[in-house]
This record gives structure tokens, C-alpha cells and sequence, in this order.
DNA sequence: TTTAGATTAAACCTATAGGAATAATATGCT
DNA sequence: AGCATATTATTCCTATAGGTTTAATCTAAA
């Protein structure tokens, strides 16, 4: 499951690519608008502009903004960084690969080969999958089945 | 001045590489010896993980361990992410190259080429400095003055 | 002797507090 | 008018609390 950090991150990245031209945007208004709370939200918005991903500005009229356009912004970067790696088990990880302690036979493991493919997939539709298509998801009226439009 | 943040994040890394054949390593130990705060560094040492610089076991007889050899972790790495870019001007940084919103002639301006000096020195010490490095100028009985030696 | 459950030791996660630094703006003094 | 100072609004930094999950080991029952 999706950490709650991973989560709050995700909203409030598409919050700010939606207000990307409106100057810089409070950590109150994320937070009241998403119903995130307020001081952990803080937190998430410093490791993102630490990641290069926001910027900021201190003082009165500050906020914060993306450092980037929305679609140079994957959920598969922000997924890896705040949740961990995509892989449901190490030996397909390509981010933090290891064999399995207890592997016998890597070249032949069954549930090996399907969580590659698993991961592979994940990471497909994660990498592909930018704010600029996510504010543009939330954009459309469409429903679940034509989401293959947007990836 | 270096954020406590990043000094603790590389006091329990240069900490992890002089104990990296004994196994995980607990919080609690590296927060004692080096006199850390506890919760903190958990944080920190967190994040460290999410950057693949560490990894760790959960559960009893767990910790935290280096995820490479001291030789692959910069110091540059680590100050940039925990403290920002190396630049003291965003117009000669390289990680979050701005241009001063006051700036009148780019290219001709002094100060800045001066500040580049001192970043380009700076993150050539810092680039060229590994947790390997830091252990054996530690392990070390020389002055300061040879430190040439190691970087 | 194996197995199931309990205990314990650890990292992990969510959340919050409180104050420092920074920057814009307003206010008052010369 | 112009300058210094105070106020205010904001991010930024350090630190802590408390509970959850994970994994190893111990213990007792079958």
C-alpha cells in the first residue's frame, strides 16, 4: 500500500501543477484544500524541494511552486522516493536489486519472472504517467476504461 | 552553515563505514556514540534509506547498514541533499541554476564569477571526498595541512 | 520434535510543536 | 522624501511522541 506520504506528496504535486501559473501557493491552502495535515505536509514539501522538484519562496508573498513543467514530473519518481521501490520483491527491483536470501535457482524462479513482469508493467504505467496527465485526467470526464487516451 | 541535518547525516555515515563488516547497525548506537538525538537522526537515517545510500533490516538483530562501499558515497551528495545546492548564488549553481531576478549584465558580472570559483572548488573537494576518504583522514595522525594527500 | 503462539527488539510511519530565518510591507522619525 | 525600524506572513529547521510492522527468538503444547 501507498504510504501516506507518497499519497500527500502525489496531491499536492497535482494541486500546485493545476495552480502552476497563480505564483506561488501556501502550505495552508494544500493543506486545507486536500485535507492534508498541516505540519507533515510541511515536512513532504521540504524533501520534494530538496529533490529539486519544488521550489520556494520564504516570507511574506512566498510559497511554493514546481521547480519544473508538469510534464517533466513522473508519479514513478515520486512513488520510489517516499514509498520504495516499485518491485514487490527485491530480486526484480531495478532501483534497490538483491537476491533473495533464500534463492535456489534465480535463473529459473517462477514468481521471479512474474513479478518482473508485475514491476515492469508498474513501472510502465508510472513513469509514463506525469502531472500534466494527471491534471489532465482529472480535467476530462472520462471514465476508468479510457484511460489508455491519456497513457 | 551546514544544517544540522546534514552534519548528522554524514557524522552516522562516516560512523556506518568504519563499522561496515559488523553487521546492522541499531539507531541507538550510532545516536549515543555520536551524541545524536535519537528521533532525529531516525529521520534522517530514513531518508538516507530512500536515497539508496543505506539499507536496513527490520526486526530483532536489525539496523542499518551501507548500501555501497564508502568509496561510492560523496560528501557532495550528501550536502547537497540534506543542505541544498553548494552554490551561494543560484546563478552559479548547477543543481538549481537561477538567474538573479536583479541581474542586469549575466555575463560580465564579477561577483558571480567569483562565487563560481568558490562553488566549482567547493564541489570539487566535496565530489572528490568519499565516506572512504573521510575514514582515513580519521584513522589518520596528519595535519591539517596534508590532507592533499587523501583529496 | 515439530509447530503454534508469545515475547521482544528493532526499524518504520504518521503526526505535531515550537521557534528561527527570511522577506515584504507598513509605520514613524528626521 | 527617504531612511530606519517594527510588524507580519511565510517557509525552514530541529526535535519529539506514540504507535505499527516486521522479524527473530523463546516457550509451551501436541
Amino acid at each position: 500500500m501507498l504510504s501516506m506520504r507518497a499519497k500527500y506528496a502525489l496531491k499536492a504535486l497535482v494541486y500546485l501543477a493545476k495552480a502552476k501559473d497563480q505564483g506561488p501557493v501556501l502550505i495552508g491552502d494544500i493543506a486545507e484544500s486536500q485535507k492534508l495535515p498541516r505540519k507533515f505536509l510541511e515536512q513532504i514539501l521540504l524533501e520534494l524541494k530538496n529533490l529539486r522538484v519544488l521550489k520556494s519562496r520564504q516570507g511574506k508573498g512566498g510559497g511554493y511552486l514546481l521547480a519544473k513543467p508538469p510534464a517533466e514530473i513522473e508519479m514513478g519518481h515520486i512513488v520510489r522516493v517516499f514509498n520504495g521501490p516499485l518491485a514487490l520483491v527485491p530480486c526484480v527491483s531495478v532501483t534497490a536489486f538483491e537476491k533473495c536470501e533464500e534463492c535456489l535457482d534465480f535463473a529459473h524462479c517462477g514468481i521471479r519472472r512474474v513479478m518482473k513482469k508485475v514491476r515492469d508493467v508498474t513501472a510502465e504505467i508510472l513513469d509514463g504517467t506525469t502531472l500534466e496527465t494527471l491534471v489532465a485526467i482529472e480535467a476530462s470526464e472520462s471514465d476508468e476504461a479510457s484511460l489508455m487516451y491519456f497513457i
